[in-house]
DNA sequence: CGGCTCATGTAATTCGTTACATGATTCT
DNA sequence: AGAATCATGTAACGAATTACATGAGCCG
């Protein structure tokens, strides 16, 4: 069948239970985003070529007095999600900007600290949004997303222990005297 | 000036020591593709824009008897890549399939398995190549670089550990025939 | 009434990959 | 001679983001 990875979120998020595209939308962007993210110029058009190939199923549910259609999956539906899920996964080398401009520091050793700090604020961020997540999905039916959620927090934590020890020795090197740089500056 | 992330690591690059674009491919590939790639159908094109822009200068330095354009900042150039470097990075999501797998795998429990031991797998290699990496690295001139060799191999090395955890912890459980998780359900 | 949220969608643009095309030179 | 490598590029395609467009119901 070969679809693309985003038209298996959508498969499943609907194995959950059904949903319209909205729902989808905001279900993404309190889960999957930190691995997986969508938008609706990617669900909509992805909810019409499901649909056409049979393997969701979209009903006219409005809420309230909003149109609204709620799609599910179909026998098929479920059954290409489960033959995805048997093939072992591409894992894919991100882009990550913070470790492009550590990598490339050494034409302005300051900057080198302030990527670091940025990653490190990126991840105490991302920590702070999944330990507010991390009991819902302890509390859901489903174990995985749980197992994703502590995933995300042990990798945090150790991003930042990581940075700040780092960061430690980067610092006393940088204001120690003998160093060549110019004048130690302070950014906000 | 905006210019996008990978005209900086080509600025980045240059700043090291002028290179062709085809030395600046190899290069890529062999180091900051862990966390930045870029294809000859960036690079050339990039080239051109840069040179057009004034941050590099190109001149012909045949290699051997083949033709071959050496590229060099300029000051103008070495001056932006210092500005970029200042400017605190945007540390951007990444996609992850292996965690998209592991996420949705309550439609199929085994695939947690599989994708936890995919990603174990890829950090098992990449572990490899760094480590062949890392002595080079730290005999450069630079620092920075090696020290983004260190991040990936404590990131690859952690990385491994939780999935040999996990792992232990899902295996054990999937193989005992009575667990008090939840009765075997169907799904929806 | 006015702003927020629910709800659905499209068009333009950006960014990047893959495949192709070409050709010279060096190595075995 | 033939393969591998050096070297430069382009065209087609793909995936995703952003911005825009529209409208209705809900809440204070």
């Amino acid at each position: 069948m070969e679809l693309k990875s985003t038209a298996y979120v959508i498969l499943g998020l609907l194995h959950l239970h059904p949903m319209s595209g909205y729902e989808i939308k905001s279900f993404v962007d309190r889960t999957t985003r930190f691995f997986w993210a969508a938008s609706y110029g990617q669900i909509y058009p992805e909810l019409r070529r499901l649909a056409e190939a049979g393997l969701i199923e979209g009903t006219s549910k409005p809420s309230g007095g909003r149109r609204r259609v709620e799609y599910r999956l179909t026998a098929a539906g479920r059954k290409e999600l489960r033959s995805w899920l048997q093939v072992a996964p591409e894992v894919n080398e991100s882009r990550d900007e913070a470790l492009l401009k550590l990598f490339l520091a050494d034409a302005e050793p300051e900057a080198g600290i302030e990527a670091l700090e940025a990653k490190r604020r990126f991840h105490a961020e991302k920590l702070e949004q999944l330990r507010e997540i991390e009991p819902v999905a302890k509390a859901g039916p489903n174990r995985f997303p749980y197992l994703v959620a502590s995933y995300g927090i042990a990798h945090s934590e150790w991003a930042i222990a990581w940075c700040d020890e780092v960061l430690a020795e980067l610092r006393a090197e940088l204001s120690a005297p003998q160093t060549k740089t110019k004048a130690p500056r302070r950014s906000a």
